[in-house]
RNA sequence: GGCGCGUUAUCCAAGAGGCUAGGAGCCGGUCUGCAAAACCGUUAACGUCGGUUCGAAUCCGACACGCGCCUCCA
């Protein structure tokens, strides 16, 4: 099965055909940098990366573009809040951007362009453009004229005489159209500003991805991702100046994630209901909010609760965990990854040895299906499973088990590196879990550990009751133990 | 007002005409001094009303409810 992908602009499921065999080029927009980013910033960040890691995984040479818009109205606001430069707010959110989604462990894009260092290509494009009757100068700003672009709104599935019927359409006396926007913006005092053919001012928001696009992509090309916000106006603007300037297609597929939600209702500032990618990870790990991103499809809504990250975090602890048992096993002993005779495999094996085989293809199908990695995600627990079953079967590591057991945990390892996971070691992170549960906890690992002490030594004793008392205690502040024949070990429930 | 999306068991969530999704939980069992963890087993669903079909969560229509975009937004 080849990758089909949801496009917007069709509003299908498509074969996707690059437009150069083997090679893909990709943009996604980035961030305005004049604050931390949320969630709804990580979702995007998240579901891009994943896109990005499975075309790489399929084999394709991508070429992945995400910009910083460094210049726009909120960043000089911010700038004139703090009596700063619009400079200085940039680069320090530019460095919080780099810091959150390094953290939440996202591959560097091949080319991470800033708006300001592409202004002589912006100007290039409005140049194009005014020559062509599609834009027009006035009082120092330049305007694209909507009505010269028939497509326009095509992807939004809009026509003009409706959205003005909407009415909330600001007329500036500047504009000859009310849906006509700006392209370049003539500087007010004080402002930063660039030369320009029309006096000295800044790019509009919509043209700085049309420039950058072009500059490091061609005129046309693959993909154009972003959140589903971003279709109109951002995206039907993009498609109207690259498109008019250029007289070609602009981008083939559109891929569009959906919001984050608080309580069924869209994450956004101006409803206050937003948290930022800081804030959450001091209380979850990054991998932990990245399993909640996956966890449902990237187009659908997802609600964002302690409740809902909770759970992904008790989902991928039941990976981890079983990683870390396979590890236990692996650790230290030769093995090879080849299964020899599967004949001699008990049906449990041979259970697990068919999810191995089926692993790849299945992992696969799901990941062509629009990258579905909820339902990739479906095939990891399944392997989990059967190879769960399989270690509490295997009484004695014979080298054939050892061998199925490697090769399982080559498998995650694989998936991992689609999915952005299972980069820690196993022990290691259940570790860092354990930590960040007993930091929310009124007892320290030391009186946890000298309660234990005391339980063992009334345990031999055939103390029970004190035995008892101690684990209720434990258990009421939220400790559970595990009695082994190794010993007591203890878990943050 | 225009355009679009969604409604799946206790909760989260895939699936898109016939094939056990998955996770968390509930309830049994194995294990254990008793537990826990782990494992096994089990349970349960497709918003409502019609239609198409041999067969519908899945396709079509109406309705209800929820949400998004139309303004800067990921």
């Amino acid at each position: 099965m080849a990758l089909r992908v949801y496009n917007t602009l069709s509003g299908e499921k498509e074969i996707f055909v690059p437009l150069i065999p083997d090679k893909v080029g990709m943009y996604v927009c980035g961030v305005t940098v004049y604050d931390y980013c949320h969630i709804g910033h990580a979702r995007a960040g998240v579901v891009f990366d994943i896109i990005f890691r499975y075309l790489k995984y399929s084999g394709y040479d991508v070429t992945y573009v995400r910009n910083y818009t460094d210049i726009d109205d909120k960043i000089i606001n911010r700038a004139n809040q703090e009596g700063t430069d619009y400079r200085t707010i940039a680069d320090r959110y530019i460095q919080a951007f780099d810091e959150d989604m390094a953290l939440l462990g996202l591959a560097k894009p091949t080319v991470e362009p800033k708006a300001t260092d592409h202004i002589s290509g912006i100007v290039s494009i409005i140049e194009a453009l005014v020559a062509k009757g599609h834009a027009y100068a006035s009082e120092g700003d330049v305007y694209f004229a909507v009505e010269t672009f028939p497509d326009y709104l095509k992807l939004s599935g809009r026509n003009l005489e409706e959205m003005q019927a909407g009415a909330r359409v600001e007329v500036g006396d500047r504009k000859r159209h009310p849906m006509d926007f700006a392209l370049w913006k003539g500087s007010k005092p004080g402002e930063p500003w660039w030369q320009s053919p029309w006096g000295n001012g800044r790019p509009g928001w919509h043209i700085e991805c049309s420039a950058m696009s072009m500059e490091f992509l061609g005129k046309t090309f693959d993909i154009h991702g972003g959140g589903k916000d971003l279709v109109f106006p951002h995206h039907e603007n993009e498609i109207a100046q690259s498109e008019g300037a250029n007289g070609c297609q602009f981008v083939r597929y559109w891929l569009h994630n959906g919001f984050v939600n608080i309580n069924a209702e869209k994450m956004s500032k101006s409803l206050g209901n937003f948290f930022t990618i800081r804030e959450v990870l001091k209380k979850y790990d990054p991998e932990t909010l990245r399993f909640f991103i996956l966890s449902a499809h990237y187009r659908s809504p997802i609600d964002f609760s302690d409740h809902n990250l909770d759970e992904a975090q008790s989902a991928l602890e039941r990976i981890y965990s079983c990683l870390a048992a396979l590890d236990d096993i692996l650790n230290g002993k030769p093995h090879s990854a080849e299964i020899a005779v599967i004949e001699n495999l008990s049906q449990v094996g041979q259970e697990l040895q068919e999810k191995v085989d089926q692993f790849i293809p299945r992992f696969v199908d799901a990941m062509d299906d629009d990258f579905n990695a909820t339902q990739a995600l479906g095939v990891l627990f399944e392997t989990v499973r059967s190879t769960n079953r399989f270690m509490a079967e295997t009484k004695e590591i014979t080298p054939l088990s050892l061998s199925l057991i490697a090769h399982v945990r080559h498998l995650f390892v694989e998936a991992g590196t689609v999915l952005g996971l299972f980069t820690t070691t196993p022990a290691v992170w259940l570790e860092g879990i354990k930590a960040a549960k007993v930091g929310q906890i009124d007892l320290t690992p030391d009186e946890i550990e000298q309660l234990i002490t005391e339980r063992t030594e009334a345990r031999a004793a055939r103390n029970f009751k004190r035995g008892d008392e101690i684990r209720d205690l434990l258990m009421a502040k939220g400790i559970q133990l595990f009695d082994s024949a190794q010993g007591t070990t203890w878990d943050v429930k």
